[in-house]
Parts: C-alpha cells; structure tokens; sequence
DNA sequence: AGGCTCATGACTC
DNA sequence: GAGTCATGAGCCT
C-alpha cells in the first residue's frame, strides 16, 4: 500500500494470532475494515499486547471472533462457513472485483481476466490487478487466489513469498514449484 | 522458453 | 491529461 488518502480515525485494532503469524485486524462501527499480515516473525514483538482493553464493545469482539476462526481456516485450507460483516471502502469496481474474489473456493485460482470476465469488464484486466492490491482484507478476500493467464503467480501486495505461502496451504502448486 | 511491444481500463496526482 | 500498474496476446529469436 503505497497511500491512504482515507484517514480511518478511530478504528479499532486487534491482534490474531495463526500458525502464519500474528495479524492485525482493524474495525470500524460497520465491521472488519483492514486486515494486515504479520511485520515479523520474531516471538518479541507480541508481548505488550496493548488490546483486551476493557472497552472494546461486545460487537467487535463477535466480529473479531468471526474474522479469527475464518483466518484461520482459510489458513488450513478450508473455507469459512461464517465471516464478519466487511466494511469495504473502494469504487464500484473495486468492490465487483472483490466480490468476484470471494466466489473463488480455497484450492482453486483463477486469472486477473477470468476476473475482468466475471464481473462484465472483459477488457479491465489490468484494473483487476489494481483493485487487488487495493484490497484492504487480504486473506479473507481471497486476492492471492488470483494468478496470470500462464499460471505464473502474478503480483501481492503483501509479498509474493506471501502469496505462495497461502496457495500452498490450499494445495495449490506453482509452475514454478512443480 | 524467454523477452519485447502494444492494447487496454481504472486509478492517482 | 499523463503516468502507473499484481495483465494478456502477439511476435520475434
């Protein structure tokens, strides 16, 4: 994320921790707005723990327990029966291309121009690119299941080693890798 | 198979 | 309006 011209106040942030590392996710009044991934793996970082503060509405907390059990089966491979309520700031079209992103099943790809085709936009295969990475909920809209039209792994946001981490954890395998 | 070029849509400044 | 981009297809070598 190179910018945020929108300057989220007062969301509410939480830690989550999985076998990938310790997330953070961040609500509005509407739900689940951010989801960020690990800054590093070393074990010091998760002491403080400045959250469980005592004021965090009973709401949020239901969400942050939707957002933990989804994070985490996806993680394992699966598909979330239950998610919070997703508070998306974007464009018409960024909103049609995530909501395409969250049709694909865990273990499945497809291609920023299976995507583009989906939502109607045919041509727009480099705009489904940019709404990808303009998704604020990584993971939880599935932006890593989508590939290049060869199979090659495209791009992330948040890292390729990232987004082959997650692919691997739903059995699918790489050209490249295999 | 790898690399270059061009078309293309949305977004940002 | 020009530049940027997480693409795709075509055409070379």
């Amino acid at each position: 994320m190179k910018n945020r011209r929108l300057v989220e106040t007062h969301l509410i942030e939480l830690p989550v921790a999985t076998s990938a590392g310790q997330f953070v996710a961040r609500y509005s009044e509407r739900g689940l707005a951010e989801l960020n991934f690990p800054v590093k793996r070393t074990a010091s970082s998760d002491r403080k723990s400045p959250g469980r503060s005592p004021q965090i509405p009973a709401k949020i907390r239901n969400w942050h327990q939707a957002t933990e059990t989804a994070l985490k089966k996806i993680l394992a491979g699966g598909e979330p029966k239950h998610f919070p309520p997703l508070d998306l700031v974007g464009t018409a079209f960024q909103k049609n291309v995530w909501n395409a992103l969250r049709k694909i099943c865990p273990g499945k790809t497809k291609s920023y121009g299976e995507i583009a085709r989906a939502i109607g936009n045919p041509k727009a295969v480099r705009a489904v690119g940019g709404a990808c990475g303009a998704n604020p909920i990584p993971v939880l809209v599935p932006c890593h299941r989508v590939l290049a039209a060869n199979g090659k792994i495209g791009g992330f946001s948040g890292g390729l080693d990232r987004k082959r981490d997650l692919l691997a954890r739903e059995g699918v395998t790489l050209p490249s890798a295999g």
